[in-house]
DNA sequence: ACACTCTTGTGAACGATGTTTACTTCGTGA
DNA sequence: TCACGAAGTAAACATCGTTCACAAGAGTGT
């Protein structure tokens, strides 16, 4: 019933059951990227198996668990690229000139933000059966974001990506922002609550434009992924990248974007 | 098998059948708002109709046409309740102090801008399910964009609000807009296309400014709907009215959302 | 008034789906 | 060795969309 979870610990049993459960889950990502969301059925996944339907309830408690199962996986999988991409920038932009000898501190940082923004798009744009699954319309019976649930937990990783790489920015480069009276008074004890609990330490306006900066990009990626943007644009790469150098500007990140242009 | 989409013409058999397409429209609109997506079957309308469901095929040519058409209705009724704000601005803030005593020309368009985009956000928000059947993430099978589809020109109609405003504003109070060199050069080509065929008579970088603003009220609202924004706020609509009156500053209007706050 | 046509609706059926239940088979740990 | 528990199966139930042949009815032309 309950999903072990288990690393490979032991009793040879257990590994045998995780692989099982692995391999549900890659025949059921084939199965959602190659014939789309309707396709992503138990029986289906069965079939491809060789086993019957009802078998597959050893491992997951029914359709919804399993998509959020694999809700999760996207996830990480994403914030893996993300932080890939990071890291590579990281090595590249600090090989090739000693930092000291930069115009601008940070400026490593501003690349990872970038870099880590850009992996963001690439893998939902190459990705977008998985993507709808974690950032599209909810399923109906899967709260992804319910507590006790895989799901949250990655999800929670996610946003701990961008916010970290912003904090970073934040520490050795700080912006300009609005002032707190441009905020809505209601706004600043729920950001307040976010900070403690999420820890995002920083200024509350500053946690206002991480959000804000979040919600442009998602909502530009979002609505590339989804279609929404092809009454206006056959290929929406450009206006995303000019949409995150407005973005970098926005952040003091004039030097970097003029760099990456 | 085609709808016919006569008004109520004469034939008094075309009017019963216009009225019950209409109730079949109405009965699957209360399935989706009260049970969700998955409740939105053709079964379950005819049964609630008190008639089997190869009756409805009389009217809908299936499941994803009668998907589409209530996605149309539901784009028309948005269309609908922001020209309605738009409109009841119009006669407030005019009546209330002739045009030429105020401070700013314009400022009635850009109190109808800012009433429609809330009207968007209220719309969205209230009516969560009508709102991920037209925004969310694609139905498979049914291709919303495609054209010879109620649907499509329903969209066109939507985006065709926000721009008539914009262009309106722009028109008698025009703002500071990106230089040409901060845009993608890939992007020009389809800012132009898009401003020909769309009617979106602007120039480039405006293009680019109401395409980014459009993002990042739709980012908003769509992570408001689909609880993506849970993890951080409780209550979205103040961040709303932030965002809102920040981008009201960035076109200019800093007046009109001082008078607002 | 009659007959004819076209519309509307029905019932049965087909192939899918998720899920539950009882039953079998078989590996493994004591 | 042997019993326990895990893994898998077959059958069944309730759904779903869709198609088909057919019956009843309204509307119409003569």
């Amino acid at each position: 019933m309950t999903v072990t979870t288990s690393p490979d610990a032991g009793t040879r049993r257990s590994r045998q059951r995780a692989a099982t459960s692995q391999e549900i889950k890659d025949v059921a990502r084939r199965l959602l990227v190659e014939q789309g969301t309707a396709a992503l059925s138990l029986r289906a996944i069965a079939r491809k198996m060789g086993v019957t339907a009802p078998a597959l309830y050893r491992y997951f408690d029914g359709h919804e668990a399993l998509v959020a199962a694999l809700a999760a996986d996207f996830y990480n999988e994403l914030c893996d690229q993300m932080e890939a991409a990071e890291a590579a920038v990281g090595s590249e932009v600090g090989s090739e000139v000693p930092d000291e000898q930069r115009a601008e501190p940070g400026t490593v940082v501003a690349h990872q933000l970038m870099a880590a923004t850009i992996a963001f798009r690439t893998w939902s744009v190459t990705h977008p059966a998985e993507f709808s699954l974690i950032f599209g319309t909810p399923i109906p019976g899967v709260d992804l974001y319910d507590e006790t649930s895989a799901a949250c937990v990655a999800g929670q990783r996610f946003g701990l990506v961008f916010a970290a790489l912003f904090i970073q920015l934040w520490a050795v480069r700080p912006f300009a922002v609005p002032d707190l009276s441009e905020l809505d008074p209601r706004l600043l004890p729920q950001l307040e609550e976010y900070r403690e609990r999420g820890g995002v330490d920083l200024p509350l306006p500053v946690v206002y434009v991480f959000l804000s900066c979040w919600a442009r990009i998602y909502g530009l990626v979002t609505m590339e992924v989804f279609g929404h943007l092809t009454f206006a644009l056959s290929d929406a790469e450009p206006a995303f990248m000019t949409e995150l150098f407005q973005i970098g500007r926005l952040l003091g990140l004039a030097d970097v974007v003029a760099e990456l242009a």
